[in-house]
DNA sequence: GTTCATGCAAATTCTTTGCATACCC
DNA sequence: GGGTATGCAAAGAATTTGCATGAAC
């Protein structure tokens, strides 16, 4: 629990610093946010917050991801044939892994992978602002092949 | 000229194997897919179509799109914060680049990566289906860093 | 007390769909 | 000729916005 409080205290902190009032909206989407491991869309999150704030509107729900997305706080994704879908802004970046039959999202990340981009972009004139990577896979089946 | 030719002459070849039918606005979409070396959306395909056929409709268009795609001839694209763009699905896959100050798109490939993305998705019981990868980008200023 | 954020409803944007008519095979 | 594709207009889904009221600092 308090993992996930330590992490909404430095998103309130961050938007405080940045001028931006904190609302009982804004609060509880930013716990909600801090707690949530999986990638909820805006009408998951609009469904959560009411819990805590009865009455808060989808309109409001948009705005403050807009905003914390402007801050930093988290990260808009867009898979295939979805709508947005928002995770925290965590400390390592990460990328997506999304199973086509299940719909299940696994997180991985790859030094490796991320040194070629750089290693890439810059042979082309190119610094990488940021990227997205997704993979749409499949469980293996039987066993790993021998 | 016939090299775009020679594509399109494939890909119609393809959708009548399938079964459906090559109607003035079909052949006349696959034309400007097989021409196009940029990532058009649908709209901007329906621009260009109306020169071949005019008083095609964009439904028409966004049909036609979801039907190609379906049947393999093309792909399609979706950018941050843009609508869907396509480009014909070619012999060889390609990632892309955004500039992100310009918008300009620019195709690379890298089998490294692409292997270490084999790898990785193995490594955790999947096997990739297909994949995205995205680097949204700036023009490195100066020489590159010495 | 000001100013900024909210809620509501309406507007926008992109895309899909129902239906009568037209056209491909 | 039969059945699929088209055009039109209307519907849909996701997201944004204008405006009067309410809440944060």
């Amino acid at each position: 629990m308090s993992d996930s409080d330590a992490l909404a205290e430095k998103f309130t902190q961050a938007l405080r610093d940045s001028g931006i009032r904190i609302t009982r909206q804004r609060a509880a989407l930013v716990d909600i946010i801090a707690q949530s491991e999986d990638h909820p869309d805006a009408v998951e999150l609009h469904r959560r917050a009411a819990d805590a704030v009865p009455g808060i509107s989808l309109s409001t729900v948009y705005r403050t991801l807009s905003a914390l997305e402007e801050h930093g706080v988290i990260q808009r994704l867009q898979f295939e044939g979805d709508t947005a879908r928002f995770e925290h802004a965590d400390l390592d970046h990460h990328d997506h892994m999304i199973d086509v039959d299940s719909g299940e999202v696994v997180e991985f990340q790859s030094e490796e992978i991320e040194a070629l981009q750089d290693a890439l972009a810059a042979s082309m004139g190119y610094e990488i602002v940021h990227h997205r990577m997704e993979l749409y896979v499949r469980k293996t089946r039987g066993k790993p092949k021998s």
